[in-house]
DNA sequence: ATGAAAGCGCTAACAT
DNA sequence: ATGTTAGCGCTTTCAT
């Protein structure tokens, strides 16, 4: 390992101190402009870079924000980022990104990890085993510290904190409501188990939106696929032993297995079945049908948490107060509903 | 931002030496039991944590190591980005990620920023605006500070580092021999302009093929696509020029395009038309029908480049040797192929 | 105009 | 068994 050019080395080079190089660099007038060139133009010269690590352990400030997500195959999460980075880079700030794998101790690992000096702040979408322990110490601790963080779409009331979030229950009132209002009965909804927050909330948009317009909620109708290997077999079944006209799915990967069930069942879509889904991506977009979706605005939610969290970095005061921002969202029909 | 617990506030605490704490707490039979005991309570009752960029400014080893990637909505490199988590997880490293945005900017602010401290070492794919300017200083800087990177994918023979590539022409002349052996002439190719390696030896390996087999190469089937906003329109305008037979595409998301024109256009697929697509993604997996693509066998690449990058960490000696990894590719037959 | 020195949090060689 | 000290690279206050 070949080492970095340090102040110390031009110091020594230019047979000045430390503080005159460090000062010449910045330009201070506190140095005369004969030394102030000199040194800029050897710095320049051998390609000098200020060690990072060392303006944090001095500063206490890094200009970077980690990103902690579940995964990243997954258009929502990857559309959140987009948002995230672009807010990020205009205010001047770097953006790391982690996956936690959906695993309680990955989440935990590279939290600490990052926590302890290399960030300013994180912006975390909570992993499934952790929303099934319930177990947000980590989370807790590093808000204690005073590291200011964001949660967005899978938060937790446990935490205090800012968070960005889509109304669940109401999106999905809307869909199945939409379903409703073209004569449709037999709904179908598949969904996560309940301890994933969004999951829950989206189930419980569906039994609702039912017992309003007066449909008994059956049980049978209502799918949670808790391990997404066995994905095909499990809707396979759903399918095989239900009628459905109309089916909904927390995202667009569920639907679209949906979608390949129907037809390969000879059932046709959106004529016999109707489908919704959650996460307007690329499968969603590109399906054949494309699949109507409840646009999440995955964008606008990673910018928002951005500006959220940046603010609380650049405020000054104790930061008593937290907000929730819940984002709109929107019903988009495409070809596997009928407008 | 309340501060974090420090040696420093448990020794005055404790009223003992910083040195102390520190042996005490990394279990140095130097210090007596009793004493050794006292610190770890106390540490662990006031939950401590070492400051990692203490740490690494101390030993100039951060055991973490970043990835560069043009984009995340891509299944070839979330798979990639699987791999390499999943080797450096086992060896106890840490994986950062950062993405260009397909920009040569934001590839040089990400990598600067990452290589003054924060990390060991880089795995990174190019992204399309520096591959197109051609200019690889920053990394060829970052290298002669002697800190490894190694390139996969999108590569370039002007950096020498370690790389991991598969063979695209190869495995493009593999997947055209199969069109031809159907008997299939007419053969499309839509690619990404030749500035982008991949793209330019794909394309090179369709050409060759066609040539060894006595096929005149006509410019009009090849479809360079620069701008994907126009994805759209050009794939349409491509078929309503030309008739195809089979088409070969570089990625899932131009041939899931394709796929629509075609079926919109009432060609039968796989019987009118042939379809394969590299990157064996959601997309291709989830399309209807099925497509067939070549397997990268991303996470297996990802998994090599971790392994060589961490090598290079871990040995001693000047490393003036450097490999090229060439991981195989496999043609998947699905549902836009006859087998 | 320039430099010395302290300090950020930690480790390790070297006292005591 | 415990403590002192120097040093990692940098900034900044306080001399000179």
């Amino acid at each position: 390992m070949k080492k970095n050019l340090t102040l110390k080395q031009i110091a020594k080079e230019l047979d000045v101190s430390i503080s005159t190089v460090s000062k010449a660099l910045k330009n201070s007038d506190e140095i005369s402009e004969a030394t102030r060139n000199k040194i800029q133009a050897f710095a320049k010269l051998y390609n000098y870079k200020p060690n990072n690590i060392a303006l944090s352990l001095k500063n206490r400030k890094t200009k970077t924000i980690a990103v902690i997500i579940p995964e990243i195959v997954h258009d929502f999460f990857a559309m959140v980022i987009s948002g995230i980075e672009n807010l990020a880079n205009q205010s001047g700030y770097n953006v790391l990104i982690c996956l936690s794998n959906e695993s309680y101790e990955r989440e935990v690992i590279n939290m600490e990890m990052l926590a302890s000096g290399s960030i300013d702040g994180f912006v975390i979408s909570l992993s499934k085993e952790t929303q099934a322990k319930k177990d947000y110490h980590h989370i807790k601790e590093i808000i204690n510290q005073g590291m200011p963080v964001v949660m967005f779409d899978r938060v937790t009331r446990e935490v205090y904190t800012d968070k960005v979030i889509i109304d669940d229950v109401l999106a999905t009132q809307e869909a199945i409501q939409y379903f409703i209002s073209k004569g449709r009965k037999k709904i179908g909804f598949i969904t996560t188990p309940d301890y994933i927050s969004v999951g829950r909330l989206r189930t419980e948009g569906y039994k609702k939106t039912l017992e309003a317009n007066g449909i008994d909620v059956n049980e049978n109708l209502i799918l949670r696929i808790e391990d997404e290997s066995q994905l095909d077999t499990m809707i396979d079944d759903f399918f095989e032993k239900n009628e459905f006209d109309a089916v909904m799915a927390v995202n667009e990967l569920y639907a679209v297995k949906v979608l390949r069930t129907a037809l390969k069942r000879g059932i046709k879509v959106p004529e016999d079945l109707h489908l919704i889904a959650f996460t307007d991506g690329v499968i969603s977009k590109n399906s054949i049908p494309s699949i109507s979706t409840v646009k999440q605005n995955a964008f606008k939610m990673g910018e928002i948490a951005a500006r959220l969290l940046i603010q609380k970095l650049e405020s000054e005061n104790e930061h008593e107060h937290y907000i929730t921002e819940v984002v709109g969202t929107e019903l988009l029909h495409r070809e596997t509903t009928t407008f």
